[in-house]
RNA sequence: GCGGAUGUAGCUCAGUUGGUUAGAGCGCUGGAUUGUGGCUCCGGAGGCCGUGGGUUCAAAUCCCAUCAUUCGCCCCA
């Protein structure tokens, strides 16, 4: 039987040049978040099944998360999210923590579903959690944080927009000012979920069947689709702004105004998926016309690490998967030409192997990346080899110039060819290095 | 879990109403050119036509199944 060269469904392989972006795109999110004084953390991939049966859905546990047995008879999951893993380590150390915490992390998440755009199995999400703020600070930082993020990959206000909401005002909204009790709060808090992927007659006709004929008598229906319809603060019935919920939106917008985050808005049909929100909740998106979609979001869950037996710890964070982050950045023709880890590439002509060593130890010592060629092809098929690995520089080694000591070095890109010593040539290449590092 | 689309060379794709030995471009490789890439010219390798069954004298082509890829739904970071 043939083996499959394929990679496990809804997985991806990583060759140099995706290593290469992954790379890129990682230590651009941890520069951002290290400079707002985030720590990295880490954690197991594997979690016993009971983490993820306390909150957040039975959904995910049932049908979106891969579930074995090990050879103890144990149920064992691997983790589909970070949440719960960051809210358990918080919580085993809940009382010698030095509050308020800043934890960031990146790890690999793994989902059983349908692979399609923007959606795999296996993804990488960057964390982003402050723990111990029950305050707006907290919620203003973070959303800088996801900002910054996106700016320092080049992007600009344009591209995305940042929707904010409140739970505790949606919890107001569905629940006090409409009377829906809590089945049917939750029904119609999914059916918001969906409502842009949908036409507005089947939403209507949907939210609808789920009041009651009093409460349609009574026009609830009728004002929950107008509700909807409201995209500023200011114009929603004055019963509404007067829950204590809009003084904290409008503190908090006022906050991101003031730190120049001009594309936030307030928006009414922001629910977000997970039940675990307990208030602020925002979600980043793509104004791309072909990708106008979320591409990340979070909020504060002030209940997750009092799951774990402790007092709980008030909690604000996002997540920011890489899978839809590259697509944004794939989109809006955001992503650099990335160089390859060799500074340059050795071309050795004729038999001076051994006495090539000296001086590519030397270039090395010097702090180069040098890779070499020591197949003994034609000149012309190394350089070729050079090129395809897209390295910036050649150098040229043979008997002429280990007698002079000097060194033929060409610019593969512009075809300059120069000769030197190799104290000059590490400082060319390293000239060249540092230039993008703007 | 449900529905649609697509599987032919490493890649992008042709392939007539079913009819001999399955094609192109790019890429790869050797040479022209044994100390120098990109252009040009000449040669070469590379295919279980996704897989398994069926119909037929004959299948890349028609039918069924299956697997994979992909788009959408459900759900959701």
């Amino acid at each position: 039987m043939k083996l499959s060269t394929q990679p496990y469904k809804g997985a991806r392989d990583f060759y140099p040049e995706d290593k290469r972006l992954q790379k890129y795109m990682f230590n651009t999110m941890r520069k951002v978040v290290e400079r707002y004084g985030y720590e990295e953390y880490d954690a197991p991939i594997l979690e016993p099944i009971e983490m993820y049966l306390a909150k957040s859905g039975e959904e995910i546990v049932h049908e979106q998360t891969y579930v074995f047995e090990d050879r103890g008879g144990r149920a064992v999951t691997i983790r589909p999210e970070m949440t719960p893993t960051v809210s358990r380590m918080v919580a085993a150390k809940r009382q010698e923590l030095p509050y308020p915490l800043r934890w960031y992390s990146i790890p690999n998440l793994w989902r059983y579903e349908r692979p399609q755009r923007g959606r795999l199995r296996e993804h990488w999400q960057l964390n982003v959690d402050v723990f111990g703020l029950a305050d707006l600070r907290a919620e203003a930082e973070v959303i800088q944080a996801a900002d910054a993020i996106l700016k320092a990959f080049g992007a600009t206000h344009d591209m995305y927009s940042i929707k904010l909401n409140s739970r505790k005002l949606m919890d107001y909204i569905l629940h006090g000012y409409l009377g829906l009790n809590e089945t049917q709060g939750h029904m119609v808090a999914k059916l918001i979920d969906r409502m842009h992927k949908m036409p507005a007659e089947t939403f209507a006709a949907e939210a609808d069947a789920i009041f009651t004929p009093t409460q349609r008598d009574e026009g609830a229906s009728n004002k929950l689709l107008g509700l909807l319809k409201i995209k500023q603060i200011e114009h929603l019935p004055t019963a509404i702004r007067e829950h204590e919920s809009i003084a904290e939106l409008q503190k908090l917008l006022a906050t991101l105004k003031e730190a120049r985050i001009s594309n936030a808005v307030f928006d009414i049909t922001l629910m977000r998926g997970f039940d675990y929100y307990t208030d602020i909740v925002f979600e980043v998106f793509d104004k791309h016309p072909e990708n106008n979609r979320s591409m990340f979001g979070g909020g504060r869950y002030d209940g997750l690490v009092g799951l774990f037996g402790v007092d709980p710890v008030p909690t604000v964070g996002f997540g920011m998967g890489d899978v839809t982050l590259q697509n944004f950045l794939e989109g809006h023709d955001l992503l650099p030409k990335l160089r390859p880890e060799a500074d340059v590439y050795v071309v050795l002509i004729g038999d001076v192997y051994e006495q090539a060593q000296k001086v590519i130890t030397e270039l090395r010592d010097m702090g180069a990346n040098v890779a070499v060629d020591y197949s003994d092809r034609k000149p012309d098929k190394q350089i070729k080899a050079a090129v395809k690995k897209g390295i910036h520089y050649a150098m040229f080694i043979g008997a002429k110039e280990i007698k002079d000591e000097q060194y033929e070095i060409r610019n593969l890109i512009t075809g300059v060819e120069e000769r030197h010593s190799t104290s000059r040539i590490v400082s060319i290449i390293k000239d060249y290095r540092d230039e993008d590092l703007e």
